[in-house]
DNA sequence: ACAGTTTCTTAATCTACATCAACTTTTCTC
DNA sequence: GAGAAAAGTTGATGTAGATTAAGAAACTGT
């Protein structure tokens, strides 16, 4: 299971053979079932997360117990609550299963070990972040100029596995719509 | 001038006189005045812009003529779109001057330079973008949960010397409401 | 295979915020 | 420092999407 996490990085930049044992010692893998959490908001995140298999969330919740979900992981990404993880500060999202899901878990210490001895595990980084800050730009931007129905349609066409993979209520959270204003866009775009 | 940029780096990183010399041949002074653009969208961004002096804009024009604020610039910040940059194709936001500013500007070549021969750069760049990322969640994790009036108030909360040097209705398309809307909301919030 | 849970749908009503328009205040510019 | 442009305010009215509620489908576990 853990090759998955070295061939993911091998594609993406070059480490020896020496460099990835190093890697498979620094995680720890974990089985998550379905619904179970692997952090919850007030903790301290000890962990960030690779998912090997399945599909993991990230959200939080408002003072009227509503959920807003933040992320979606599947297979060969990260989740975590990066800010908590790397402050060791108490996290605010929730991580929760999706689905039946394995993921390698590494600490802070091992993480920056990595990072300061392997300048191409750092490298990995800095191009997964820079992705990172590319696809959330394009997220808040579509969220500050296209109607729901717009952004419907922009999620399904740019993730369409996902679209099949997780409930609807999840989609309309993470897309700041409701599930029932969702259902009806659904019927108004697929109906003759 | 530059020495605003070399300062800052170092207040971040470790690099040697060799290196920041380095550093200063790999970027141009640009001065740009107030409502002056340094990109426009549909051309391919040449350069990323960090910001010396003054307050500098990143933002999408949608089919109605409506403009949404990306991202603020100030002194120290960096400001450009990095989509359009690291994959040298078609930008789709406005970059815009709010007051006259001075910008160090480098190219994609010298960029991809920097990170290959120096690990102390990568580093600072894999920080830069995990921070990036870090915020970029708040903001849309507050733009799920939060009313209007939230937002702002953790907007002023955050940001107070942006608050006084931003025009509100450029704040107001940043937080995703209208010029009208905000002006209604300050008036509740600070009257009686 | 069926009882319980979770998810999705539909309809009626409501509200936070948008739009439009006219006016005032502040700020540029020469 | 006057005239123009940009920014901010206020009021009347409109609407995208929320809320509430109830039933129908689709999963889940045993």
């Amino acid at each position: 299971m853990i090759n998955i996490l070295l061939s993911h990085l091998l594609t993406k930049t070059e480490l020896s053979s020496e460099e990835l044992k190093t890697i498979s010692n620094s995680f720890i893998e974990i089985a998550v079932k379905k619904r179970e959490f692997l952090l919850k908001p007030g903790k301290v995140s000890q962990y960030e997360f690779f998912i090997a298999k399945g599909c993991i969330r990230s959200f939080v919740t408002d003072e009227k117990g509503n959920e807003h979900n933040n992320r979606f992981g599947i297979e060969e990404s990260w989740i975590g609550d990066i800010l908590s993880f790397y402050n060791q500060t108490p996290a605010s999202y929730h991580i929760q299963a999706l689905e039946d899901s394995v993921v390698f878990a590494i600490k802070l210490d091992q993480m920056n070990l990595l990072m300061d001895t392997m300048p191409a595990f750092e490298h990995y980084s800095r191009i997964k972040f820079q992705y990172g800050v590319i696809s959330l730009q394009l997220r808040m931007t579509e969220r500050l100029s296209l109607s729901a129905e717009k952004r419907y349609l922009e999620f399904v066409k740019r993730y369409p596995h996902l679209e099949q993979r997780i409930p609807q209520k999840h989609i309309a959270s993470y897309l700041g719509i409701t599930p029932e204003f969702l259902s009806r866009l659904r019927k108004n775009t697929f109906d003759t």
